[in-house]
DNA sequence: TCTGGGGTCCTAGGACCC
DNA sequence: TCTGGGGTCCTAGGACCC
């Protein structure tokens, strides 16, 4: 049996963990530069707001005080998702961590008889310990777990956990499920499926195996069997992550290429000093562009542009170099720009990397490194942002030049804002 | 006026090889 | 005039997730 551990409106939670006078408000939490609504508090899921919705569209509810509004706070969620999943990993032997808000408990070897008190002793020591509400579905797949999941959330006389441990309680809760709502169906293949008849979960368990594979592959098939009971979805093994992203909308479009360049040059340090971070190297480079696809009054250019490096690297030198390249190929006058990003891939352990065999400098690379490695050491001594950078860079703070008009304090993390708070 | 960011996996189709 | 067949590898793009 698997446990799917998911927190309540997570990011609205972390807010109302240090700002009690949230609790019972209708709360939304919005992306980067203020941009759209990406987490809501019940009362404001009740008032009709949907996940996405751009923030100037409900801006007078603000306005008016019937909703209160936080721009996000990704280190403060970040560091109460690790409180968080450090008490589930006390609890179980195993336990794969699916996203920020949510992990799955593997639940081998524990007496059927002991998977609820277990499960509900879990809800009220992560609500205690952290201030973070949690709910939690129990079912022999990730798939069916994350339904029950669901229901634990939706009914309060679950108290927060819901099994699905046999067929008639399985057949029930896909009968009300509308098939939308399943892991691994999204948007495009939702009306599909409603076309072709299939409404909830119960009616796409019931189509046979061949329509399935025919319409749908592999994907299709492995939610199917999934939703009949049948493990397809294996427990993970750690895997190295393949690619890292770094990129931002601005605040307002761009058009000069320089400005650009020195955006794309912070993006790429980060990209690095992750890479850095966790001990690997990347052997491709992508820069991409995209101009305002909201705005079909503009003329529209969504390039990409890849360099691939001879020898995998990670130190900030050839990453800002390679992206900055890649930004030249692609780079055209005339458009309006709104947002950059820059691709790592081709990730490789850092001490695993194999020199190309052409024009591979053993002692440029440990140059490049060394000085990468100092400025991670001075950056990392020093206080708020006075980093040491690239000049190329712009700020060498890759999320600067963002709105961000409703950000909480960093509650768990700065001791200057916890002393300004005194 | 104002519309997020970071990932993974799968498939189709082209390039290339014998 | 007549011009094969089968396999692998790579990549771009689409769909999905949170």
């Amino acid at each position: 049996m698997y446990a799917l551990v998911d927190c309540n409106n997570f990011f609205v939670s972390c807010e109302r963990v240090f700002r009690p006078e949230l609790e019972g408000k209708a709360v939304v939490v919005l992306s980067n530069n203020d941009g759209c609504v990406v987490a809501r508090s019940n009362e404001s899921k009740a008032m009709g707001i949907r996940m996405g919705t751009p923030f100037y569209q409900i801006s007078r509810l603000a306005d008016c005080g019937k909703l209160q509004v936080c721009s996000s706070n990704y280190i403060l969620y970040g560091d109460m998702s690790d409180r968080v999943m450090s008490i589930l990993a006390d609890t179980v032997p195993k336990i794969e961590i699916y996203s920020i808000d949510e992990a799955f408990l593997v639940l081998d070897g524990i007496p059927p008889e002991k998977i609820r008190p277990l499960c509900l002793s879990t809800v009220s020591k992560v609500r205690k310990w952290t201030g973070i509400p949690v709910s939690i579905g129990v079912a022999p797949t990730k798939t069916l777990a994350k339904i029950a999941s669901h229901f634990a959330k939706k009914y309060k006389g679950y108290r927060g956990v819901c099994m699905i441990d046999d067929d008639r309680k399985r057949e029930k809760a896909l009968s009300l499920t509308p098939v939308g709502e399943v892991w691994g169906v999204g948007r495009k293949i939702a009306p599909k499926l409603r076309e072709a008849g299939v409404e909830t979960a119960l009616d796409y368990v019931c189509r046979p195996e061949t329509w399935i594979r025919e319409h749908y592959m592999l994907a299709g098939l492995r939610t199917w069997m999934e939703l009949r009971g049948t493990v397809c979805v294996e427990a993970e093994t750690e895997t190295a992550r393949k690619s890292i992203c770094t990129s931002r909308s601005f605040a307002d479009m761009i058009e000069d290429e320089d400005e650009i360049s020195q955006k794309v040059a912070d993006f790429a340090a980060h990209c690095a000093l992750k890479l850095r971070q966790e001990g690997t190297a990347a052997q491709d480079v992508t820069t991409f562009l995209h101009t305002n696809r909201f705005r079909d009054d503009l003329a529209q250019y969504f390039p990409s542009a890849t360099v691939r490096l001879d020898t995998a690297a990670n130190n900030t030198q050839e990453i800002v170099s390679a992206a900055v390249r890649a930004l030249h190929t692609i780079y055209r006058e005339g458009y309006r720009y709104k947002k950059a990003g820059v691709i790592v891939g081709g990730i490789v352990p850092a001490d695993a990397v194999s020199p190309s065999l052409f024009g591979f400098d053993p002692e440029q690379r440990e140059k490049n490194d060394t000085v990468s490695r100092i400025m991670d050491k001075v950056n990392a001594a020093g206080k708020n942002s006075s980093l040491l950078r690239l000049a190329s860079q712009k700020s060498g703070d890759y999320t600067s030049g963002i709105r961000s008009e409703h950000r909480s304090r960093r509650y768990s993390t700065s001791w200057d804002e916890l002393i300004e708070i005194r």
